[in-house]
DNA sequence: TATTGTTATACTCTATAACTATA
DNA sequence: TATAGTTATAGAGTATAACAATA
């Protein structure tokens, strides 16, 4: 097997494409959008700064407050104020937006699982054992 | 090793979300955006018609509208009449787009190989040996 | 002076509804 | 009447630049 790092890239590139294009036509019209649900979800393992949610998200601050706002005006999260720092603006999960996020996810998830029920389980072991190393391309 | 659709659905959504804001990372301020690039690739093969366009990329005839208009205005695809039916417009790549498809190619593209290579080549192999099954989602 | 966050403005991508032209 | 495409309008997501408040 030829292991070009170029000529994966290019493979794994147009893969991507795929999948993305599959998973968007497959939930358009769902009330809660990709980047609103992937909001949510950094915010379950407890409340967040402004900044931090940027960054973890790959955008501006400014982008991050109009998501926020949005998702506030929702009911899906609250806004509170840091103790030590009075600049420090911290993101919360509300019940609410604890539900919906539960409730997004497994209509967003609900539909690969169908698919991967349709792959061999040749085919699942190896993309199971492919997640890892996947994952290992943040901090290479 | 556990078999279960649903579970490696969750796993397997959570990086690609991990990979799609990677990349987005690496790739804000490249001069074609990602659609943009995506609609040049699909005319590499030959002209194709607007209808086509949209249904590949899983969006509405007016979108596509707005994309060619732009690729258009920035000479990078041309329009023309289908000589059998003329309500149909098919949409071609310039020259120029040519280039430029193949230069934004190599941008977004370098960076992911530039990952690549900062893995073991077992976890190369395991990428590769999950990319055929990762194909074969789009057609169950 | 540097950091945190917001406001203002603009561009891309997307959708639905209404329209034109052709079959 | 049905199909191919466009125009009009609206909303989400993103960016940069300019601003306020706090450290």
């Amino acid at each position: 097997m030829n292991d070009d790092p170029a000529e994966l890239a290019v493979e794994f590139n147009r893969r991507l494409r795929e999948v993305v294009l599959l998973v968007r036509q497959a939930t358009t019209g769902l009330p809660l959008t990709a980047q609103q649900l992937s909001v949510l979800g950094s915010l379950e393992s407890g409340p967040r700064r402004m900044s931090d949610l940027a960054a973890e998200h790959g955008v501006r601050q400014p982008t991050m407050t109009v998501q926020v706002n949005r998702l506030e005006e929702a009911g899906l999260v609250s806004r509170g104020r840091d103790a030590d720092d009075a600049r420090v603006v911290t993101v919360a999960l509300t019940d609410e937006g604890c539900r919906d996020l539960a409730h997004g996810r497994r209509a967003r998830t609900a539909f690969l699982a169908e698919r991967f029920a349709a792959l061999t389980p040749d085919e699942r072991a190896a993309i199971a054992a492919a997640l890892p190393a996947i994952g290992r391309l943040r901090a290479p």
